[in-house]
DNA sequence: GTCTATACTGAGATAGAC
DNA sequence: GTCTATCTCAGTATAGAC
């Protein structure tokens, strides 16, 4: 465990505060007293701030790739390991209240500074939309599978969001509720609507 | 009309380009090119970029509350004017797809910079909110009127923050339809959950 | 690999002429 | 009220010693 480059922990502490204080408002001098290295050592390891920025993403996608495939293997059911995504939202919801989500506050961001890794950071959401989508397909729901996968996504972003604005835990638990409702009503073989 | 001060010019070019770049990615130079006056004559004006913020937020607010008094009127019944609301993502769906939620994604920067303007800020979240409440109350939902308004507002910045980073106004349509027919399954006298 | 020193840039902000 | 000139500072990035 201790083996970790230094390379690793500026990835690392670059990922927390990019989270915490977005990506334009955190500077190197940021990392590098997090990281405890000299501003200058980073041109060692990274040609650039955006090249960080990458790596994040990079990393990022691997721990997603990571989570999926475990929640794949602890959930039987397609159904569990839906469960196990809306899930999330609980056990990160101490810092979803202060920071909101991860994924969707840097494409957010990043679509406004018009950024080149736009695209890279979007892919962190398209990666949670087709595992749920096969999800639902698991289920049954062959011909909305993508439909109710983005809708998923899209009400957790919203819980993210009010629960950001507004400093509220308990927001959170009660859209969870609604959440498992709704992923109930759907696993139903009723064949209804989408939302 | 064109009786409009520089002061006038100056909060709605920010306006824009706060909502565009966002606050921090915004530079004075950016403001000055769009209204065409000088860097220095800003601070006639305004005494920092933070004032320029202020100023912004404080004509959202203001605008905000025209808008939901014209609704108000427009709509005889609450259901009438909750679709008003629902509405403004299809009628704004182009800057949405762009740029996300003006409200939303402004309280999401302002947070993550730890601004001290993000009460006010959020002032326009509980604007919203206020009033969708008494728009569920005059429905009848007395005892859950509040949880469904954050209930729709989360709706509408899932789909906003979805849209954004999908570049998919599709989908807008397709989740305002979903909203459109949960309203309808609130409005029916059935006593049913939130969400 | 890591450091210090430093160059360069763009940002917010001020002073003072007109 | 608006301008130009300038200040200060923080940010990214580079050079070169160790």
């Amino acid at each position: 465990m201790s083996d970790k480059t230094t390379r690793d922990h500026i990835v690392e502490a670059a990922d927390q505060l990019f989270y915490r204080r977005g990506y334009e408002h955190t500077s190197f001098s940021d990392i590098a007293d997090a990281v405890q290295i000299s501003r200058g050592n980073f041109y060692y390891h990274f040609k650039s701030k955006d090249e960080i920025l990458d790596a994040v993403i990079e990393a990022r996608l691997a721990n997603t790739r990571k989570m999926l495939e475990q929640w794949e293997i602890e959930g039987k059911q397609p159904v569990d390991r839906i469960r196990s995504f809306i899930g999330i939202l609980i056990a990160n919801r101490a810092d979803i209240k202060r920071y909101g989500c991860p994924v969707g506050t840097l494409c957010t961001e990043l679509a406004k500074l018009n950024h080149p890794s736009q695209g890279e950071a979007n892919r962190l959401f398209t990666l949670f939309r087709t595992w749920l989508r096969r999800q639902f397909e698991l289920l049954g729901r062959k011909t909305n599978a993508d439909a109710l996968a983005l809708h998923l996504l899209a009400r957790s972003q919203g819980i993210a969001t009010l629960a950001s604005a507004f400093h509220d835990e308990k927001f959170i638990k009660q859209e969870v509720r609604h959440l498992y409702d709704w992923l109930r009503s759907r696993t139903k073989s009723a064949t209804r609507k989408t939302g």
